[in-house]
This record gives structure tokens, C-alpha cells and sequence, in this order.
DNA sequence: AGTTATTAGTTGTTTTTGTAACTAACAATG
DNA sequence: CATTGTTAGTTACAAAAACAACTAATAACT
């Protein structure tokens, strides 16, 4: 059975960004799981209301490419949590926009912090011009 | 509220990895999934065995770095559907040597093909000198 | 040898996801 | 202004993952 002629799995691009992405989500998750209970979709969502300010459940699934149903469940958790308050848009009830109260912005203000240290970590040991070329093969693979 | 002093979740490089990970995978399971009903861990095992050979459930635990529950039901669900076989070692009876069949072979050739064909189509507008700086950072990353 | 500790692997139970069906509000068409 | 279609969001159910508890075989210790 020739497998030399075969390219190998450490050179698979799925697999590798997988390991990677497991690996590095993995250590994250103590600061939102541990600190927060939060899951990694409602940390998501608060990053995203945190950085890029109040918003529609709907334009955090555009955004974070989160399917509707995983946003309306973080957003419940983070409710239940007293992170975020729902308010209904008097032009178009269907929507509701959400806003972080001041715990939620205190948990976004920490655990944003620690994202960034977390990341700076992470790259380290890489060149600032391999981390550039890094970050934007990510997002193009990922369609950003 | 000042957000510009904060860094952007573009750049965290976890949930960059997730997105590239998680859009590439979601292409690949149509390959997988669509032509053999297999799992994404089903197809990790299949991948390690056609690969790098005969190997224990333990082994690709380590290699794949799967949990033992995950790789001991992808090898139950291998074997349903005749892929590979299972034989005790005589040494020490804990061990099972995992073994693909005909079939498993078949479908590990027509797969790894289908996955460098993928790869390759992944990574056509990303210049040589930047898919190794992204496969090595991915490495890195991962731990491998 | 007999007890305890490890190791390989399985099984059962709980969380978390994914998918589809649903409600409610609005928009568009006749 | 009824009918049909669309959109935002929720809920219910099925698939999958995570975690813990378990069995069986071997190793280590006394």
C-alpha cells in the first residue's frame, strides 16, 4: 500500500485550522466559561455588542455568521444573566435592539482585555510579518 | 463609550481560526457525509488508518488529538458499515488493532483524493510563500 | 498470591448543537 | 382590505458532543 504518494493530513487545511481553532478556543474558554458561565456563542455576542456598540439580534447573526437560533439562545442566557436589556422598536416590533447594561459592559471591558492578551500570547513566537500574512489567509479562507 | 482603544474581533486570532475552520469544514462534510454518511470523527479516523496504517484506538487518540469516547463510537460506526475490523492482540488484550477493510480503503483513496483536491481549490489565490507561513503558524498554533 | 493502581475501551447521562416548524409583525399584490 | 409572501425571532425535537462512571485486562507493590 504506497501512502507516499498521498498528501498528508498535517498538510490538510480543514484539518489543521481545526486543531488550531480547538486548540486556541480551548485555553480561551476558561476566562468566559470559568469567569462568566457564558458559552462561546453568548461571549460572541457580547464582544460583539461590546465593540461595535447596541444592535439587532439580527445584524449579530450577519456579523458573527451565527445562525438565528444560536443568537435568540445566547441572548437569553445573557438576559437571564442581567448582561443585556431587549427593547422593542416602536417603528418595526419585530425587532428588538440589545444593549449591555453596565455588568455586561464590565464582563465585555474584562474579558476583552483578556482576549487581547490572550492573543498577543498566542503569537509570540511568530513574526509580526508571518502574524500579518496569518490573519489575512484567515480571513480570506473564512470568507471575511 | 470609547471602542477604538480596543482591538477588533477580526484580529483575535480564536475566533479568525474558528471562522476559517469552520467555513472550510462545512464545504469538506459534503464529501464525507453526502457520499458515505460518515461523521467529521468517523472521517479523521478513516483518514489516520488510510494514511498512516494499521494503528490502536489509543494511538489515534494521541495523533488525532480525538477523545477516546469520540474515536471509540467513529470505530463502532466504522465497523457497522464495514470499513474496517478489529482484532485483539494476542500480547495484551486490552489493545485492538484497527484494520480497513477493501471498502475502507476505497473510500480513504476516493476521499484523501477529494480532500487535495479541496485543499488545492482552498488555497488557489494564496501565493506559495504565504500557504507555508500559514501552514507553519497553523502548526505552531495547534501544537503539532 | 492478593491488593491496589493504571490503562484501553465502552456505556450512560447531561449539555449543546442543528434542523425544522412555528408565531407575530410587517410588506406587497390583487 | 383580503391573500400571499417575507422577515425577526422563538420553540420543539433530533443529532451530536462533553463528561462521568463503568468494565475488563494488565501492571505494580507488598
Amino acid at each position: 500500500m504506497p501512502k507516499n504518494s498521498d498528501f498528508d493530513l498535517q498538510d490538510f487545511l480543514p484539518y489543521l485550522l481545526n486543531q488550531a481553532a480547538e486548540a486556541s478556543s480551548y485555553d480561551f474558554q476558561r476566562y468566559y466559561k470559568g469567569r462568566y458561565g457564558m458559552l462561546r456563542t453568548e461571549w460572541r455576542v457580547l464582544f460583539h455588542l461590546g465593540r461595535y456598540g447596541k444592535m439587532t439580534a439580527k445584524e449579530i447573526c450577519n456579523r458573527a455568521s451565527l445562525h438565528k437560533t444560536k443568537v435568540s439562545r445566547a441572548v437569553g442566557a445573557l438576559e437571564t444573566k442581567r448582561f443585556l436589556t431587549r427593547t422593542e422598536l416602536p417603528d418595526d416590533r419585530r425587532h428588538e435592539q440589545l444593549d449591555l447594561t453596565k455588568a455586561g459592559q464590565a464582563a465585555y471591558r474584562d474579558l476583552s482585555h483578556e482576549a487581547a492578551r490572550f492573543d498577543a500570547n498566542l503569537v509570540q513566537h511568530i513574526s509580526q510579518a508571518d502574524q500579518d500574512v496569518l490573519r489575512r489567509c484567515l480571513r480570506q479562507i473564512a470568507g471575511l
